[in-house]
RNA sequence: GGGGACGUAGUUCAGUUGGUUAGAAUGCUGCCCUGUCACGGCAGGGGUCGCGGGUUCGAGCCCCGUCGUCCCCGCCA
């Protein structure tokens, strides 16, 4: 039998009682975590978002109340009023924030009851996700997941906060829109009356706050959904968030002190320092160093050592001329069994492929003839990496192309992305033993960096054709121009595009625009568009451009990638209240779904049968 | 699009070389218990071994297919 509610109001949380409430009456709200039954005496453990509390159900004290605490069963839903009490000295429970004090309960109201509950939201989160994504709300009810979504409310309140502060407004833009310039696949929505045609969720505000800027609002910003239609990946899902700004007349540096400005604030409230500005990088130093354009600075550097090499030890080792020779340093890994070392050389074996060769320092240095070398390149990568030896605290891997390699391989940015990777590989494959990617509590913690000077075209080996590596409306520098490389040199032009890296992940990326409709036409030109497909695509944001755009740029940073790492959660899914699946199904509402075929009709749509 | 891991009770898992009636813990149900807090004690119930097909005298186990979840590559610039 369940009670009604009545007038009664909640006085209290679960979370908030303590000694110093002792002799309160209160009325305390909440679901049942757990129910401890020792007869006349009954434990109920009261849950709400802010804690659990204590309530004891005494024949004695509360008749009426007790024989209904015998009936009810955890997640349902109670109203207990009684007054606080001091628990016994050896009856404190020092786990809880609320263990000096109980609450006596005079009264119980059972405001609703539960069905048994797949898993319990009073224990750790179980191994099965679909079940978790099934029920949704009971998983969000475990304390960790509260906690992860307070920390994604409290990081978007202090960006909030921080930016309207510096002058920036909160504007928003349409979902139901076109197709935005950035390379994925749209997610689409029929229009209605208009058959046969269709609006494009957003991938980003980018058009809209560029035209803010033309419409004078100098200062824009958004905690904006984007939806792209792309395989997803742990820290990829089909819809995301982003604080993304964009501001009038700024230098780039302008934009990466608005946005270390507020990171520093999210990370305050999230309870963790950190320290700015940031590190800057360019692109390539990035893939001389890391062999990745978001490099992970929690892991040292690779080094070319090249110049270590005597040419008579460069002939003899079999090593292609001309190119970097890489090394890489495993931090914190020494000692190997010889079984261990030969599982090791198979595995670098298949992870460098057949046109590197590598090899172990340890080894070098035990032959006669090359001691000496061992001896250099360890100084080498040591200096590099700011350590004062390498081998043996560390271990040394040395990549280098083999002699009469062919391409790709002989390509310096392939070969530096493969170490790069490999790099990565061993960091993953040894973290429990070097421990470089686990908190200790201090800024180092958190390795930003901003990676500036991207080049501005990509060669896309499919299409055999350059392609923009940002999108077509981010800035190339304004030297590049002047210097006319667009046509002589595409290759070596840079754009004025950054991406703000934390250890090692993408964490936003923007660019100072091009604000002349000149410079864009020269753009679409190199990069084979004609006039008229410009047009077709972008012909309103072209129209714009020429009604005084001022110079402007501006960034987007990942809301959800920044929470993951501020609650060291390994999954998207974890900071998201309502996740999909990597298929991209909502396993909660089951979307997507069929619909009826009149709506289709409506919609003017008509499903093809793919055979 | 490709590769990998997993799928057995509500949940977490075990299940040997293919061999009787598929187990454990926990949760669940009932009874008992006045100081527990992962309470405890006694008793009980609970299975389409993801699904379909095949091999076999016999399949949770072997084979083929398929579905689902997760991870990675491509993709997402």
């Amino acid at each position: 039998m369940l009670d009604f509610l009545g007038t009664r109001q909640r006085t209290h949380t679960c979370g908030e009682l303590r000694a110093a409430d002792a002799g309160k009456t209160v009325t305390l709200m909440g679901w049942v975590n757990r129910r401890r039954d020792h007869g006349n005496l009954i434990f109920l453990d009261l849950r709400d978002r802010y804690g659990i509390t204590q309530i004891v159900l005494d024949k004695e004290i509360s008749p009426e109340g007790h024989p209904k605490a015998e009936h009810v069963r955890p997640e349902y839903v109670v109203a207990a009023i009684g007054k606080v009490r001091l628990r016994g000295a050896d009856a404190i429970n020092p786990k809880m924030v609320t263990g000096e004090i109980e609450v006596a309960a005079t009264e119980l109201l059972v405001l609703n009851d539960s069905k048994v509950p797949p898993f319990s939201p009073a224990e750790d989160a179980i191994q099965n996700e679909e079940v978790r994504l099934k029920y949704r709300y009971l998983d969000l009810r475990r304390p960790e997941m509260q906690h992860n979504i307070e920390t994604r409310h409290k990081v978007a309140l202090a960006v909030r906060e921080y930016l309207a502060n510096q002058g920036f407004y909160e504007i928003e833009t349409p979902y139901l829109t076109g197709s935005t310039p950035e390379g994925a696949r749209d997610y689409l929505v029929p229009s209605r009356v208009n058959p046969g045609t269709f609006y494009a969720l957003p991938q980003s505000p980018q058009l809209f706050k560029q035209i803010l800027m033309i419409s004078g609002l100098d200062k824009y910003f958004q905690i904006a959904r984007c939806f792209r239609d792309e395989d997803l990946r742990a820290d990829r899902q089909p819809e995301f968030t982003q604080i993304d700004l964009e501001m009038s007349f700024p230098q780039q540096e302008t934009v990466f002190k608005v946005v270390e400005g507020f990171l520093k604030a999210a990370f305050e409230v999230a309870g963790e320092k950190i320290d700015t500005p940031f590190p800057r990088m360019t692109y390539d130093e990035a893939i001389r160093l890391y062999g990745i354009d978001k490099p992970d600075q929690r892991l040292p550097p690779m080094t070319d050592i090249r110049d270590v090499f005597s040419a008579e030890e460069l002939g003899s080792l079999k090593i292609e001329p001309g190119l970097p020779i890489v090394a890489i340093v495993i931090p914190g890994k020494q000692g190997m069994s010889n079984t261990q070392k030969k599982v090791f050389g198979q595995e670098i074996n298949a992870a460098v492929g057949p046109d590197l060769a590598w090899l172990d320092v340890e080894r070098l240095e035990k032959s006669a003839e090359y001691s000496a070398l061992a001896g250099r390149i360890d100084a080498a990568a040591g200096k590099n990496c700011g350590l004062a030896r390498v081998e043996p605290e560390n271990r040394l891997i040395v990549l280098s192309p083999r002699i009469g390699t062919e391409p790709p391989a002989k390509d310096r940015l392939w070969l530096y992305k493969k170490a790069g990777q490999l790099r990565l590989d061993l960091a993953k494959r040894f973290q429990d033993e070097h421990r470089a990617f686990e908190k200790k509590g201090n800024a180092d913690d958190y390795k930003f960096l901003w990676v500036t000077d991207f080049p501005f075209f990509e060669w896309d080996e499919e299409k055999k054709t350059w392609t923009f590596a940002h999108h077509p409306f981010t800035s190339p520098h304004e030297d590049d121009l002047i210097a006319g490389r667009m046509e002589s040199d595409p290759e070596a032009v840079r754009s004025l595009a950054y991406d703000i890296v934390l250890n090692g992940l993408e964490l936003g990326s923007g660019s100072i625009r091009i604000h002349r409709q000149d410079v864009q036409s020269q753009i679409f030109r190199a990069l084979g568009m004609s006039d008229e497909e410009a047009k077709a695509r972008f012909g309103f944001f072209l129209e714009a451009l020429q009604y005084g755009t001022p110079p402007h740029g501006g960034i987007a940073l990942g809301l959800d990638r920044i929470v993951m790492i501020l609650t060291g959660t390994a999954s998207l899914r974890e900071v998201i209240a309502f996740p999909k699946t990597a298929k991209a199904i909502d396993l909660m509402v089951d979307a997507p779904s069929a619909v009826r075929d009149e709506q289709l009709k409506e919609l003017h749509i008509r499903p093809v049968t793919r055979s």
